[in-house]
DNA sequence: TTTTATATGCGTAAAGAATACGCAAGAAAG
DNA sequence: CTTTCTTGCGTATTCTTTACGCATATAAAA
């Protein structure tokens, strides 16, 4: 492919990712605050720009590791932003990928070399963020929401396995939807997301709930006609 | 952004567009044969490098234009793909688009300043591609499916209406699967994607069948639990 | 120990949606 | 007029979703 200087230079890639988890049934996202120009001292999704030798989801997970501190989570991918002026500085173009991981499992760095802060910030309450990341996140909250109801994304949140009320609350919190408590348990089994366990779990003083596991693969069905 | 030269240079991206028709029962896609290394002589999908100048989508429509003649067509994004080495001259993450457009309205160019032919190739008879463009369409494909349920992406094929005939042969194409004639009906009307009209058209010598036509704004809705 | 409060699991009736299929009607050909 | 083909409409049946009743397990209170 020829190279027309003039019409392709400057030209890059950033690898964004929205970071959720789910405390207390409220959805949030992982918020950093930058350390440099442009937008110093806007709070951003994580990401940056990706390097020549590495693949698009190893960009991403390295920017990850690099401002947060956090490891090995694992990436869906959403869309690509690419509007002219979406990044000040070059031509950027926006790849970006969502995550759901357990805060309380993590312990995100307040400050690195190029983020002096960061934090869970409830998805209700996101502030104006830099470049176009309030389209980016916008787009990122459908496609989690799409995500678990047919993917095992809330795997990362329940490692050791889950119970039905557990579930509940989780789902609500990130569809904003309430469901009847029984009605709920059907539709969920019926995903076949969900693996049994003969596991119990003590709640406060209540009847033990039945733990659950979510399978490690799932067979994506036809949602066609 | 600071720009780190041995880490960042070089890269580029690409629009590649997955043009798809529908003729006599059979989905078809859109090839090219390259004039240029690398891949020479190789068939290839629709796209190339995208300017500093246009936004992902105008590159995408450019590129369609200069290398097949067709205009002003709908594009939906697919997928991002940005494996290393994916394209062997440089670095170069490719935005794949998707588009449904009806083979008898546009007048294909076959020899253009990069390209040697081109056709419309069945997607089950489809060869080895150049670059990941093998992989980049059985994604488009599934795209496509998903889209005929739940977007308008149709419309471009029966801009003055269609009957319901029509509409099912078109269907089992792209989903390559068959429907009970009466069923297909039902469920076609329940996806309200189509307007009615007072016209009707007649075929060779049989019971008129009803025009219908789709509608301008598919309202999308929840498909979530 | 018994009772009470709370939350879980299971079951079932009613409502709604998807599927299988019968039948009449419009148009052309013989 | 009859035959043939195909479209449109309707309906019974099955399957799925929704609404909600009830028994049970646990801890705390009596």
């Amino acid at each position: 492919m020829e190279v027309n200087n003039k019409l392709y230079k400057n030209q890059g890639i950033h690898v964004i990712t929205s970071i959720f988890t789910v405390e207390q049934g409220v959805t949030k996202v992982l918020l950093i605050k930058r350390k440099n120009q442009p937008y110093l001292g806007k709070w951003v999704l994580t990401g940056g720009a990706l390097y020549n030798n590495e693949d698009l989801e190893d960009g991403a997970l390295r920017e990850i590791k690099e401002k947060t501190g956090i490891e090995k989570i694992e990436l869906i991918q959403s869309k690509a932003y690419g509007k002219i002026n979406r990044s000040p500085a070059m031509r950027m173009v926006a790849i970006s990928y969502i995550a759901l991981i357990d805060s309380q499992r993590v312990n995100v760095l307040r400050d690195t070399r190029n983020t002096s802060d960061a934090f869970w910030c409830p998805i209700d309450e996101v502030p104006a963020l830099g470049f176009d990341h309030n389209e980016i996140l916008e787009d990122a909250i459908k496609e989690l929401q799409k995500q678990i109801v047919k993917s095992n994304i809330l795997k990362s949140l329940f490692p050791n396995g889950v119970t039905m009320p557990e579930l509940q609350k989780t789902y609500e919190a990130i569809l904003g939807k309430k469901f009847d408590r029984r009605n709920f348990r059907k539709k969920i089994l019926n995903l076949n997301l969900l693996d049994d366990t003969n596991m119990t779990n003590k709640f406060e003083g209540n009847k033990p709930a039945k733990v659950y596991k979510f399978k490690k693969k799932i067979e994506d069905k036809d949602i066609f006609l």
